[in-house]
DNA sequence: TAATTATATGCAACTATTTGCATAAAGATT
DNA sequence: AATCTTTATGCAAATAGTTGCATATAATTA
C-alpha cells in the first residue's frame, strides 16, 4: 500500500496532475520508489474515491481534461498514522548477485559484462545525484527542516553509489582470475 | 521470471527440495533475492513442467512425499542463456525515504523511530554477514573459482551495511536538529 | 506432559506491478 | 512537410508477490 503514501507525500508540497506526478517518480521521489504512469492513474482514483485526495478537473481542448489533485485533511491524517506504523523492509531483490553466483558455472565474460554494466549505471546516477546536490544543498547546514529529510536521502543515495562503485571494481579484479 | 533463474541457481550444487530451497531462500541466496515457499512451489511445479528440472519423489510416511529436484540439461541452458540478457535493474523501493520526505510536515520523533529502527537492522544483518565471511571466506584469494561470486556478493552486502550504518548516524544527528 | 519448532507440501484469494495498447493534439526538430 | 517528443489520460491482460489457510508427523524444549 506504499504506492499510496509515496503519492500522498508527493502532494504535500503541491497540487499535481497524473502525469506531472508520474515526472516527480521519475526523479527525487523516484529515486527510492519508482512506479509507472498506469500505477499513478490507477492509484489517483482510488486515492480520491477514499477521500484521501480532491479532484479539479481543467478542461482542455483536444487534450485529455487535465485532473490536478490535492491533499484533503484526511489524506493528512492518512500519512501521520503511516508514519507512525513500522517500516517494512522488502529483501533487496538483484539479478546481479545471481548472475555472481553462477560463476564458475557459466562463462566468467558475461557476468564480468553485467557488471561492468552495472558500474556503468552507478557512475551515472552518481553524477546525477552530485548535480543535485551542488544545485540544491550547496549548504546542508542551513537548511530549512522541509528539506532536511530529502537532503538525507540525496545523501543516502550518494553513498550508495559510491560504495557500490568501489565494489564493482573490486568485482572486477576478483572475476579476472576467474578461468574462462 | 527472475524466480526461476534464482531456483535453477541454487540447484547448480546441489539436488533440493522445495521445503530446502526455501531455506536457502531464507540465508544465502536470500540475501539477494527473497521468496517465500508457496512461490518457490509454484515456480517448482512451472519449471518441472517446461522441463528444466527433473524429480525424484521419496515416499515418506506421516510427512507428505518428498520432491527432490534437480537441474536438467535444459535448465542449464536456461542458466546460460539467462546470463546473457541485459541484467535489469529495478529501481529500489525503500518505505524509509519516504518517509523521511515527509519530514517537517510530521512529526519527526517518528522518523527518528524509524531511522532508528533500520539502523539496528542493518546492524544485525552486518553481524550476520560478517560471521559468514569469518567461517567461510577467511582467506579469499585461496578461494575456487565456483565461490568467488558468492564471496563477491557477501562483500557487497557487507559494505552496503556498513555504508548504511554510517547514513543512519548521520541521518540521526540532522534529524536532532529538526524542530518538533 | 504440553507446547513449540521443524519437516514437507500445497491451494485460493488478494494485492501489486509490468507490458502492451489506445487516443489526441501541440510544439519542436529534421 | 514529415517525424518525433511532450502533454495528458486511461484500459486490459499478464506476471509476480503476499497473506491466509490447510494438513500431518517427529523432535525438541519448557
Amino acid at each position: 500500500m506504499s504506492l499510496s503514501h509515496a503519492i500522498l507525500t508527493a502532494l504535500l508540497d503541491e497540487d499535481l496532475t497524473g502525469y506531472a506526478l508520474a515526472k516527480q517518480f521519475d526523479v527525487s521521489l523516484g529515486f527510492f520508489w519508482q512506479a509507472s504512469h498506469q500505477q499513478i492513474y490507477r492509484e489517483l482514483k482510488g486515492l480520491h474515491f477514499a477521500g484521501s485526495v480532491n479532484v479539479l478537473e481543467v478542461p482542455q481542448h483536444g487534450k485529455p481534461d487535465k485532473r490536478i489533485y490535492s491533499l484533503t485533511n484526511q489524506g493528512r491524517q492518512m500519512l501521520d498514522s503511516w508514519i507512525t506504523q513500522p517500516t517494512r523492509h522488502r529483501g533487496a531483490k538483484d539479478e546481479l548477485f545471481i548472475k555472481l553466483f553462477n560463476v564458475g558455472s557459466v562463462p566468467v565474460e558475461q557476468v564480468t559484462k553485467a557488471v561492468e554494466q552495472r558500474q556503468a549505471e552507478h557512475a551515472r546516477k552518481l553524477e546525477l545525484y552530485r548535480k543535485i546536490e551542488a544545485r540544491n544543498y550547496a549548504s546542508p547546514s542551513t537548511l530549512p527542516d522541509r528539506k532536511k529529510g530529502v537532503y538525507l536521502s540525496l545523501l543516502a543515495g550518494i553513498r550508495q553509489e559510491q560504495t557500490a562503485l568501489a565494489w564493482c571494481d573490486d568485482a572486477l579484479d576478483l572475476l579476472g582470475t576467474v578461468k574462462a
